[in-house]
DNA sequence: GCATGATCATGC
DNA sequence: GCATGATCATGC
């Protein structure tokens, strides 16, 4: 063997001489045939660290006690990220009623990961490449708490008989995640189904593993090649209890409630103009205390939260303008699946910071903060969002981006207008151009060419959650 | 005054 | 050069 398996440096030293090569190199161009992405995991344990495939409960490096976890990363528009969650270890619901967290199954794999990231060829598996390995501890983490209670909150809903109503949603960073390969028998019902600890609903449970969330790895990944600096919160408002976060969060935002961005500019010592648009952004970092305002927020990226500020007007309530999400590639969207959708990933949770003025070009002076609040959807609001979102996704199946000219009295003489359904048609969501300008475009799997699209959150919606929150 | 298609401008 | 947050501007 070409490392010492009982110590952690020699099997990082050796995992470090990966970086660089594909997959290809490590197998030594031999003729082995890779069907799926799957693979490459057991490829770099066993051609790399000479394990062999197994489903052993122990870590890999059993006598230096680290798990070997391979992750897929993927180049999208400008950035590379974690293309998707990692999975731990498998879900025995009857083992897991019968554990602590400190005897888990679960705590025994993320002691000590060793995280190999690789770029993911879809075009040519072997053409893969290393890019990264980062030894990873638990301990280390100022946020096993947040761990540890997904953990206990799994295990309760467990013990309890709930099994069969588990799902990612319910947990921060470690979420029991579906396993199995899906779909239903010839009979209608589904094939990964297995018996549950506590029986008294009599009901089977969906066949489940615990696996590291996809923006977990991802902000890991962020941080390690240094794309950006990050606080943490945790450690700027030293939260040490799970449930205390999102308060915490919201009692330093909110003591500035009711000040103008003027006086806040002030108070920090900030130097804001009234058309930058990193305003709010600036100020949240100073009311949580970072050091500095360059900083990303660690858990916000963990966690997948994301910041929307809206300005609305002071007498109605009501937005000036809808809240706009990332445009999206036309030809992607109609591949996904709602519930690995990036859309669902964007309104995971939001912390939503309003600003009240009375007209659009009030003065710094003029606009005031508002009371933030977190919001994730509720299940009646998801199932709304879901079925508007697979509207959308059956109209651009169906060619209505297909856009035609009508006269209008501006420098171009026209604006181009698509059939997909307006803003005043749905009740959460919509779907509408959001380009650089009308040359910043997008096409159809039809060939059909459209200015980039997004979907947006309605204004008559974002008033209810404003009203809501009063 | 609102809805919706169009575009600006910062920041990286 | 581009993505993204923010906002404009026409027409009803």
């Amino acid at each position: 063997m070409e490392y010492d398996n009982s110590d952690a440096t020699s099997i990082i030293n050796y995992a470090n001489k990966l970086v660089g090569k594909t997959i290809d190199d490590i197998l030594s161009f031999q003729n082995i045939n890779i069907k799926n992405q799957g693979i490459v995991g057991n490829i770099i344990e066993e051609h790399w660290f000479g394990i062999k495939p197994n489903s052993s409960p122990l870590p890999d490096f059993e006598k230096a006690g680290i798990e070997l976890k391979i992750i897929p990363l993927i180049q999208q528009k400008t950035k590379i990220s974690v293309k998707e969650r990692t999975k731990i270890c498998s879900i025995n619901y009857s083992k897991l009623a019968l554990e602590t967290w400190d005897s888990s199954h679960a705590k025994e794999k993320l002691n000590k990961v060793l995280f190999i990231y690789y770029l993911y060829d879809k075009n040519n598996i072997k053409n893969s490449l290393i890019k990264k390995i980062d030894l990873w501890e638990l301990h280390h983490d100022n946020n096993e708490f947040i761990i540890k209670h997904d953990w206990l909150n799994v295990q309760k809903k467990v013990k309890d008989g709930y099994a069969h109503e588990l799902s990612e949603s319910i947990c921060k960073v470690l979420a029991p995640s579906r396993s199995g390969k899906g779909g239903k028998d010839k009979n209608g019902k589904l094939k990964d189904l297995v018996t549950q600890a506590n029986q008294i609903y009599n009901t089977d449970a969906l066949k489940r593993a615990f696996s590291l969330k996809q923006s977990f790895t991802n902000q890991r990944w962020n941080e390690l090649t240094k794309k950006a600096k990050y606080e943490s919160i945790i450690d700027s408002l030293k939260i040490n209890e799970f449930g205390k976060f999102e308060d915490t969060v919201l009692e330093n935002l909110n003591r500035y409630e009711g000040k103008s961005i003027q006086e806040l500019s002030d108070i920090f010592f900030l130097n804001i103009n009234n058309r930058s648009k990193n305003q709010i952004a600036t100020i949240i970092k100073k009311a949580i205390g970072f050091k500095s305002v360059k900083s990303n927020i660690k858990e916000f990226e963990q966690l997948g939260i994301m910041v929307k500020t809206i300005n609305v007007k002071k007498s109605n309530n009501y937005p000036f303008e809808a809240i706009s999400f990332q445009t999206m590639k036309l030809q992607d969207f109609i591949k996904e699946k709602w519930e690995e959708s990036t859309f669902k990933e964007y309104i995971n949770k939001i912390l939503f910071v309003p600003v009240y003025a009375e007209n659009k070009k009030s003065s710094l002076n003029e606009k005031f903060l508002g009371k933030s609040f977190f919001w994730s959807p509720s299940t009646e609001e998801e199932k709304i969002i879901k079925q508007e979102w697979k509207r959308y996704k059956s109209e651009v199946i169906d060619g209505k981006c297909k856009v035609h000219r009508v006269k209008l009295n501006s420098k171009k003489g026209f604006k181009e207008v698509s059939e997909l359904s307006k803003e005043s048609q749905t009740t959460i969501i919509h779907l509408r151009p959001h380009g650089r300008d009308s040359n910043d475009r997008d096409n159809d799997h039809l060939g059909n060419s459209i200015v980039k699209q997004c979907f947006w959150l309605n204004k008559t919606f974002v008033q209810k959650l404003l009203t809501q929150n009063f």
